[in-house]
DNA sequence: GCCAACCTACGGTTCGGGCAGTACTATAGG
DNA sequence: CCTATAGTACTGCCCGAACCGTAGGTTGGC
């Protein structure tokens, strides 16, 4: 029986803190997972971490919407219920704005003065950015700047 | 043994809150303020926050190392103990490496997805990743990986 | 001297995150 | 049937962030 009823759909999401995040991103890369799975992947960075500890993680992130599960042999199997990203999109947007209040430039700058990011790593945000801009100035059409020559 | 001269040099320098940054802020924007002056500015946008709200806020902070204070007339005026770059730095590099394990095309990805940014704020950050490649290609100069020392 | 205004110090409350122990339940193996 | 095993459910503890009230001190005006 599935009692998907999807009564109320909590707009708001709310969204994980430090550890559930950790436990999101196991299930994001392996679909479904048990809570030994989890506990598993997130003992061994963790060093000492209680099994039950995850299993109240779960509990807590379904309450919050975050989770789902089905009975599968006789554990549960956990999936997640919010995208991958939705959530780093919002936590993205939440530290820009909290942190930087907004400002772009700022919220990469430290964070390159932080990393010290490879070549690749530069030249791949080079082409990030560069898509952008193309997609900006054709929404914006009225831009004023010619930079549109390429091969293309 | 001899207690080594351990100085101590903080090297952990503990990280402000949420709202201990935005105490902050104030202070860097204004060098030095009291506890009266801070009120004023979060009051604002927080709607209801008590005077003596922000009174324990320094204080606390002044406990962290992150603001001092000197009597001026019958008040304190605080000042910041922390350089504005130097937490912003480490803010930044915490989040992406707790968020995003590190990755920085996402990091920047996401804020853009949040943010839309305009043309101008993308030319800047093209400037911006420009000019940290070129330092990146001087000092790495044969292509090798850059070591990932630095401060800590 | 006395009062009002303003300040700091200190204690306490509330809430959520993180963690883990204990109790209960279902199941597989003998 | 009985027991060991592995799972979930429930509850509580600890700590830090955020918040605020009250007590007590200092100062300037009268």
């Amino acid at each position: 029986m599935h009692e998907s009823t999807q009564r109320e759909i909590d707009m708001s999401e709310t969204l994980p803190t430090s550890r559930e995040l950790e436990a999101l991103k196991v299930l994001w890369s392996r679909g479904k997972a048990t809570v030994r799975e989890i506990y598993a992947e997130l003992r061994p960075r963790d060093g000492d971490l209680a099994y039950t500890t995850v299993l109240s993680l779960l509990q807590t992130m379904e309450e919050k919407g975050l989770v789902g599960h089905e009975a599968a042999g006789k554990a549960y199997a956990y999936h997640a219920k919010v995208r991958r990203d939705s959530v780093f999109r919002r936590l993205a947007g939440g530290f820009l704005d909290r942190v930087f209040d907004g400002a772009l430039g700022e919220y990469v700058a430290r964070a390159l003065q932080s990393k010290r990011p490879s070549l690749e790593e530069l030249e791949n945000l080079e082409r990030m950015i560069a898509e952008v801009k193309q997609q900006t100035m054709r929404r914006g059409q009225g831009g004023g700047k010619d930079k549109q020559g390429g091969t293309r």
